[in-house]
DNA sequence: CTGAAAGCGCTTACAG
DNA sequence: CTGAAAGCGCTTACAG
């Protein structure tokens, strides 16, 4: 049926051994030994058995992928900049999600004991950063993409959160606008307080709300300031959704954006060319995250040490409608 | 090191055949044995190696998973359907992208030929329907989620595209619509025609123009349309980027939607609930197709036939604000 | 009910 | 440069 080692040593005449040697490429081989069995690998359309190479050496040449859910709107570029990275180094990559609570972890964590992978990627774990660790420092290689500033106790690649808020408030403040509404995620994120930090470096005044990142925080925020009676020029959204629900927000009270109040958020994601009028946003480069982490893990896994602090990737302000340059 | 079967074996003072009898629960075992084995197991916790017992059963319990991109709007709701499918199974997931062209699709057949999984979904691999469809006569378990109506040779899942058609016609006739402008993708997809018949049942009358998936296509029809004078009260869009598109030029034009046309796209993105107005559409569940794929396949590899017809999911109509109800 | 042995398909010292 | 043999960690007839 299934094409062996030993069929093609049989059909080479040699043995399973220099079949092996010239599938892993050893030197020792005589050229014209080596000839004769690629010729037969390639005739018998032989490809080792990755379970039994994996048995033998002890390695799966298999990355395993963590990360809570496969909806999220950014998910995607990050799995495809993993993807693309580790199937270019001949590694197979297996998806996990936290999906489904407790009984995903179980599954999860006892694929980690079965050997199953060789090496972790992890995106925002949320509850998981316990169970990482540890198992970090029980010997298995771990990376985390970390757009939420969890800053862990093992390798992680971040984005310039402070210079993003810098970025966005030096545009605002460049095309005149002095008086923002800045409407935040929640504050225990590492990157909500750089975020600020990085926007009030630039523009120090203005009014602060803290809520969740979605559309309904972002709605609320700017009702709830149009109704007390502040007054505000520009909102600094912390991220798209919350972007978009002040965008509607503005609307319905018959502010134009960006004529009475220009509107920037945070993170480029597809959703925000297609708002009205569409977003100017700080892009985080989630694809290039996602190759920075998964290219870190393959080198530990090739032996290379990983560095201990976070490799940090640049933000980029994307100019759009909703807040245009001076 | 790692905790073998043999390490439990001989802690509780029994065979690895008894041990791996109690861990596989066939039924010959002394319970008291039982009993003691399972103890040895939870004090050392042991997890079998996956690699080492797929070798020897000879099958992985790993599905695996292919799609030309992971950045699709809505693959990640397929995915997350198939992943939480698979992994409550107890089997992982092993993903594939033919991202990078001719170099993916021969790792994807290395791994195939590797026999590094048991069965493969397929989500709208494009160019590979040929391959795909000679891997199953080959012996290989696979099922397609197909949103483009491909009916391919082998098992897939699929969705009501002519009711999908037939219901936005519906919806738009019940609001006095009567001169459609339908916006469509490429017609060599069976999903097109189906949308279209099933549109053309109802609404018999209107313009017609094909063009790409695209917001592009959408902003362009609309355009062309107005500047040659062609009236019309309504747009139905083959997807919802199609519909984003017709928004947009509808809004620069100075029409207001819905009250001179209303707009249905196809689809329900994330998106369609933040354009301007938002979006009335026809909703395709791609995490139930997700689903029901896994379903499909997991069951044929528990040997159970898997059924040649595809499997039909119904469509939804979500009435928004771009198009409401009468 | 239980165990010794062969086998799954590879790799890797070891010896020549 | 090459091969026989042991081993990776399991499962599964087979025998008792």
């Amino acid at each position: 049926m299934r094409v062996t080692i030993s069929d093609v040593a049989r059909r080479a005449r040699v043995s399973k051994t220099t079949v092996s040697r010239v599938l892993n490429t050893r030197g020792e081989v005589d050229p014209a030994t080596a000839a004769r069995v690629r010729e037969v690998i390639d005739a018998l359309g032989y490809v080792p058995s990755s379970g039994a190479v994996g048995l033998a050496r002890g390695a799966s040449r298999t990355v395993g992928v963590l990360t809570p859910s496969l909806t999220w709107p950014w998910m995607g570029e990050v799995l495809q900049g993993v993807a693309d990275t580790v199937e270019a180094a001949g590694y197979g990559l297996l998806l996990y999600t936290c999906h489904r609570g407790a009984d995903s972890v179980r599954h999860f964590t006892d694929q980690v004991s079965a050997r199953a992978f060789d090496g972790l990627l992890v995106v925002e774990p949320e509850n998981t950063l316990d169970t990482l660790t540890s198992l970090y420092r029980g010997g298995l290689p771990v990376v985390l993409v970390d757009d939420r500033g969890h800053r862990p106790a093992f390798p992680s690649v971040a984005t310039t959160n402070r210079a993003g808020g810098a970025s966005a408030a030096a545009h605002l403040s460049a095309s005149g606008r002095s008086r923002p509404l800045v409407v935040t995620g929640r504050r225990d994120f590492g990157c909500v307080r750089e975020r600020l930090d990085g926007f009030r470096e630039v523009l120090p005044t203005g009014l602060v709300v803290e809520g969740e990142f979605t559309e309904a925080t972002g709605r609320g925020a700017v009702e709830r300031a149009l109704a007390s009676g502040r007054t505000f020029d520009c909102v600094f959204a912390h991220n798209d959704l919350i972007a978009a629900g002040a965008l509607r927000a503005l609307r319905e009270a018959g502010l134009r954006v960006p004529e009475d109040v220009s509107v920037v958020g945070f993170d480029d994601l597809p959703m925000a060319r297609h708002t009205e009028p569409p977003l100017t946003t700080v892009r985080q480069p989630m694809r290039e995250m996602g190759r920075a982490a998964a290219r870190l893990l393959l080198a530990g896994l090739d032996g290379e040490p990983i560095p201990d602090e976070p490799v940090v990737l640049p933000t980029e302000l994307v100019v759009r409608g909703s807040a245009p340059g001076a």
